[in-house]
DNA sequence: AAAAAAC
């Protein structure tokens, strides 16, 4: 494991930050619908809103650590050090905490059931140890006491929405795309004028040709392959400077690849210069967070993190951040994405701020997107906390939840944003957001964002951005699906990669179970029924639901993450596996990319993934900062095939097993993790 | 084809 160096500081990106104190404001997640909206909770065990005084007390902490941090950002309160639980020094606790409320491991029979749920909102009964759990949604009732000192803030800002323009998408600027030709034969096009393009070595622009042949984008070749073609090899002297280059295991795969795939284009120019810059990563990977440019609050606030010292994305793009660089980076699962590019960020905004002052109602400076809620809650829990330890602020803006709390926070003046396109412009559109003096913007899961639904939005909200803004791209997966963002809005883009990290090299332990479709649910009962925490994958909604609820119909305690939930539960549930309330997330692809969740061994795919790449996202949510994880993927035996191909696509060798109910390897798969005993 | 992202 060459660039897990620190594996110590494994965890910088699940930290939680510090909350300052928390308010009451809740209306977030009170429901409309909602029934016992304004009682206390029944003292009856047998009425549905039953709720033990016990859980009083505790029940504060029901809250998310984002959902306070939101809060209090809204409110514009200091964060207050009065962490209930530390930053990451709550793992370890957390498990002796999760047996004890979940009780332990027990086998699916034995768990003593109330009524089945009623699918609303709250499917309380089963679990005995979570009655409060339907609280959840309204979190008032609860922390009540509370509401005294804080005037509950109820949904005034429904009625805005009424005035809100109505968004059109038709003017949107792109427009002016008419005059290029390009979209055919788009990435050189804009190169042409653009002056970046002399010095800029990598962009094999000139042999494009490529591209012709490859009408039709494949998203199933992987970037990497192009980068044998690459027409870079000129720059390349660099090369000689650093030897690590060698040794990357990677880039031979690429070679590889690309040799077998050379109708590649463009990207792989893009994807060449990452190699190179791979290299210096390694190299500087002795150097502290102080040496690569960072000032010392921003440091310090790392170390507290976890992050003491930089892992080698981290080293390879921060250099260049602070150079206010365009980038390109990739850095596979659990790398430390997150902070590679919120540091700099951070340190590179500050700079430009220094010696003026923090006016109130300033204009956003920089802009982070995600493609999901969840990651852009998350990278907001590592960004904030980074921010505010200089003084700077963040918010997040999103979807699904009311705007008032937002669109305050961006009244009273943040330096920093937070969020995903569609609120995103939605705010633009209503003339709250004002993105016009944005300084620097971050796409986090690049690629995934070029994709056909996410393109077009990025592209109004970038058009929405200063020309010379600082663009920077993060993917694990990073291809050239990003050549279409790429070629109209940066310039001279630097790529970097961390050499050395193939699949080969992973901690992640991938295996292939084929089985019988109609011994699937049995199966899929014997893999979660286990002490780790396990996430697994369907690929609808609907399955989702329904694999949560069989789980729970045998006693395993599962919640259920997908886009058909309300934001409440969505945030709710992605919390309770965190906490370790539960040990089972069953989730579609909206938990596949970016998402950390801590000590998740295990990832089961009920449903295989059509795309290496999903394959590649979803394995990454275990085997995080260099920890160990397995990663079982069922498939039926027709789909063997197709299976074999897509591990080939992702560079990842996983043994295939024929498994029936009852055997022995399935015990062994679920077990194998953490402290199991019966091993 | 599905999922995600605004209301």
């Amino acid at each position: 494991m060459p660039k897990n160096k620190k594996p110590a500081g494994g965890r910088a990106q699940n930290f939680e930050p510090r909350y300052g104190k928390k308010t009451s404001y809740q209306d977030a997640k009170r429901r409309p619908g909602q029934s016992s909206a304004g009682t206390p909770g029944s003292k009856s065990p047998s009425h549905r809103g039953y709720r033990p005084e016990s859980d009083e007390a505790p029940r504060k902490n029901r809250w998310s650590a984002q959902e306070r941090a939101g809060r209090d950002e809204a409110r514009g309160i200091r964060s207050q050090a009065r962490d209930v639980r530390g930053p990451r020094d709550d793992r370890a606790p957390r498990d002796d905490r999760r047996s004890d409320a979940a009780g332990g491991r027990r086998p699916y029979e034995a768990q003593p059931r109330g009524d089945r749920r009623t699918f609303g909102d709250a499917r309380p009964s089963y679990r005995d140890d979570r009655p409060r759990r339907d609280f959840s949604d309204r979190p008032n009732r609860d922390d009540r006491p509370r509401r005294d000192d804080r005037p509950a803030r109820s949904f005034d800002d429904r009625p805005r929405r009424d005035d809100r323009p109505a968004r059109s998408f038709d003017d949107r600027p792109r427009r002016d795309f008419g005059d290029r030709p390009n979209r055919d034969d788009r990435p050189r096009r804009d190169f042409g004028d653009r002056p970046a393009r002399d010095d800029r070595p990598r962009r094999d622009f000139g042999d494009r040709p490529a591209r012709d042949d490859r009408p039709a984008r494949s998203f199933d070749d992987r970037p990497r392959r192009d980068f044998g073609h690459r027409p870079n090899r000129d720059d390349r002297p660099r090369r000689d400077d650093r030897p690590r280059r060698n040794d990357g295991p990677s880039r031979s795969n690429w070679a590889a690849e690309t040799a077998a795939k050379a109708h590649q284009d463009h990207v792989d120019t893009v994807h060449e210069r990452l190699q190179a810059e791979a290299v210096d990563a390694a190299s500087v990977a002795q150097a502290s967070f102080g040496d690569l440019g960072l000032g010392e609050n921003i440091v310090r606030q790392l170390e507290a993190l976890g992050a003491a010292s930089p892992f080698p994305i981290q080293a390879a793009t921060i250099p260049p951040i602070l150079e206010g660089k365009d980038v390109l980076a990739r850095g596979r699962t659990g790398s430390g994405k997150t902070i590679a590019f919120g540091a700099p960020l951070v340190e590179s905004i500050l700079r430009s701020q220094a010696g003026k002052r923090r006016e109130f109602g300033r204009s956003p400076k920089a802009l982070i997107l995600a493609p999901t809620r969840e990651l852009a809650l998350q990278i907001d829990r590592t960004v904030q906390a980074i921010a505010r330890s200089v003084g700077l602020f963040t918010t997040q803006i999103y979807g699904g939840v009311p705007q008032a709390r937002q669109v305050g926070a961006l009244k009273k003046g943040v330096d920093i944003i937070i969020g995903t396109p569609g609120r995103i412009e939605d705010l633009q559109n209503q003339g709250k957001l004002d993105l016009s003096e944005v300084q620097i913007v971050v796409l986090d899961e690049a690629d995934h964002m070029s994709e056909l639904g996410f393109l077009e939005p990025m592209q109004r909200i970038l058009r929405l951005v200063q020309d010379g803004a600082q663009k920077l791209l993060f993917s694990a997966t990073l291809d050239r699906e990003v050549a279409a963002l790429v070629d109209e809005f940066l310039v001279e883009p630097a790529v970097y990669e961390v050499a050395g990290e193939s699949q080969d090299t992973s901690t992640i332990d991938h295996r292939v179970l084929v089985l019988d479709h109609r011994d699937k649910a049995e199966i899929l009962n014997s893999l979660v029924d286990r002490d780790g925490k396990t996430l697994v994958f369907s690929r609808t909604r609907a399955y989702a639901e329904m694999l949560a609820e069989q789980f729970e119909d045998v006693g395993i305690p599962a919640v259920a993450l997908h886009g058909d939930l309300n934001q409440a539960k969505r945030t709710r549930n992605l919390q309770r596996l965190t906490d370790g309330k539960v040990r089972v997330l069953v989730a579609t692809d909206v938990a596949a990319r970016g998402i950390h969740v801590d000590d998740i061994d295990l990832v089961v795919q009920a449903d295989a993934p059509d795309e290496y790449k999903t394959y590649l996202h979803r394995s990454g949510r275990t085997g995080r900062a260099g920890r160990t994880g397995t990663v079982v993927t069922l498939v039926t035996r027709q789909r063997r095939r197709r299976m074999t191909e897509m591990l080939e696509r992702a560079e990842i060798d996983a043994p295939f097993e024929d498994v029936r109910p009852g055997d022995d390897l399935l015990e062994e798969i679920s077990g194998r993790q953490l402290s199991n005993v019966d091993a």
